[in-house]
DNA sequence: TTTCTTTATCGTATATTTACGATAAGCGAT
DNA sequence: ATCGCTTATCGTAAATATACGATAAAGAAA
């Protein structure tokens, strides 16, 4: 944002676009799907997977931790990176909400 | 994206990342709300509700109808924006499959 | 201790987003 | 035809996002 309005919307359409920000890459789509086919934690291997260099993978990941999607620790030439489920599950039902509530009225056929 | 790199992700990847990308502003989170309390299409209060100018409201809007969440028509002095009740669907059941799909299996709880 | 491997961070370039004011475009009313 | 109202678009400034290579940091392995 140019100059920071975020202090003027509601707390939930914040929380809610923040959520949405951090989904909203391909890559860091790729990255929850990559973490959640896993049954281990240990992911040094996303990298692999990728189609970009280790650093913007890392800066994916960074993202994806600051918005609590995932979890991760580093311990020295390992990381340990998973899903945060209790998270993904309050944004799943922020969106399920937010969509209930915009489409609750029917369809009316203007336009 | 600095470089264009759509090309080195899945469609759905992309889809999914790009439908996220329009509800990625609070703003954009306020203005589907207020369409979706409306039960008629005619909109033209939406600037009056926001917390930003007439340009930067129309530019969010016009996001949204790229993103195919709105439509709109504009006659003359008057504009008639609505939600887009079938794309809404599809971005609800992708965000939905999405969330299945990264949280089938159980936590585990390395990490 | 030195080396290797892995990952984060720094520096940097470029693209995109966000925001606003000013202006244009278009219809309705006078 | 002119005026007024509403909305889109243009121009522009500033902030953010995206990407990469280079470098640092830190444990593992030799």
């Amino acid at each position: 944002m140019a100059l920071n309005k975020k202090a003027k919307f509601a707390t939930d359409q914040n929380r809610l676009a923040s959520y949405a920000r951090a989904i909203a890459h391909p890559a860091r789509v790729a990255i929850l799907q990559t973490l959640g086919e896993k049954t281990s934690c240990i992911c040094g291997e996303i990298v692999e997977v990728m189609p970009l260099a280790q650093s913007t993978v890392s800066q994916h990941l960074k993202e994806l931790k600051d918005a609590g999607l995932i979890k991760g620790e580093i311990e020295g030439p390992r990381s340990c990176y998973c899903l945060h489920y209790e998270n993904l599950k309050e944004m799943a039902g922020l969106l399920q909400g937010f969509f209930d509530e915009i489409t609750e009225t029917a369809p009316h056929d203007a336009c």
